[in-house]
DNA sequence: TGTACATCAGTGAACGCGCGTTCACTGATGTAC
DNA sequence: TGTACATCAGTGAACGCGCGTTCACTGATGTAC
């Protein structure tokens, strides 16, 4: 995650809780959502008193934002790392989905509903382009395919996960494979 | 909305104040998202104390539940009036961005990020499906591309209306539509 | 190596808030004779 | 038409809960001489 190289013992200490903290955030949202993330919970969890939190963030804001930076850098590493292994638009779809599927709440903390009137961190901006960079690489510069990439395996992802698929008898990743492969033949 | 045909003056008027709340949680919905709903500043804003909406609704689970029903209802009716008209793939792909633009929150109430461990009523399944068979029909009942328009629409409009496509220098109605038009030539 | 000091993690009490929900009650509205 | 009764909308007080956050404080850990 973090380097821990330079670190005297105290640093060493404070990034390793603060790694803790965001473990134990990720599991509360993966089981209930990331409006249920509660810091008094995770101090619990932790067998930790509320308010010493505090030394580690700000407040919950910044906690939350900090997830959704993890996240989308989490998501930009795993697509440059399958590009860099030469993934045609197949492979970043591959990529893609199996980033998505590892852990569903951490891809809707992104891509999911909005709450209004919050808005993202700036550098997520950032990083987003790089997400795109990546993409646009593999399509050999054809932005309009890439922004069906982006859209119809979302598409597919996002039901998929929302279980809007269940009790229908078919397979949610061929359709997602075949969304994939359609983007080379087709426009 | 109801029929208030055959209604004495007290069920007149206990259907208009259900009608009331329904509304303004729609507005609170609109505004700040679904997990905010709150009974008691809904009671506030119709200028009731809290307990009283419960002479309307058994609790606020039961309220969201209705309001999901309502969702999906109006969205039914929204696509079989399209297709009574006679409309092809084309028109219902623009009847239901119509009805996604017309209120956000509300197609996000539907097909947003699900609450883990939350299942929607039962009865919303048979209006799914009532969704689903109108999309056959105007298929011809092909049923990948019924899927296809789901999931590529849904794909388009769902990362529009979380603004992901904010700064970015294209039309979202115009790769919608291109979508929905490319779902009558390709497979 | 030992001592004096600064740093900082963590605690417990407290504040104010808003939530969903229950309960006993009042008062108005409708119904039956 | 008038009276007796039942129905039911709405109130206010109360309960218990968990939240984010602040604050003064303790005690351990590191640093400087």
């Amino acid at each position: 995650m973090t380097e821990t190289g330079t670190q005297n013992p105290r640093e060493r200490y404070r990034t390793q809780v603060r790694a803790e903290i965001k473990e134990r955030a990720w599991e509360q949202i993966a089981s209930a959502g990331a409006s249920a993330l509660s810091l008094n919970a995770i101090a619990k969890q932790m067998g930790m008193s509320g308010p010493a939190l505090y030394r580690y963030f700000a407040g919950r804001d910044e906690l939350i934002t900090e997830l959704i930076r993890d996240a989308y850098r989490s998501l930009a590493d795993t697509f440059r790392a399958a590009g860099e292994a030469g993934a045609d638009l197949a492979g970043l779809a591959h990529a893609l989905r199996g980033w998505a599927l590892e852990d569903p709440q951490r891809y809707f903390l992104i891509y999911g509903t909005p709450v209004p009137g919050y808005h993202a961190p700036e550098d997520t901006v950032g990083i987003a382009s790089e997400i795109m960079a990546t993409l646009l690489d593999a399509c050999d510069a054809r932005d309009d395919v890439a922004l069906r990439f982006w859209t119809r395996l979302h598409g597919v992802l996002s039901l998929e996960l929302a279980g809007h698929f269940t009790g229908m008898d078919f397979d949610p990743a061929s359709l997602f494979s075949e969304e994939a492969e359609g983007l080379l033949t087709h426009p």
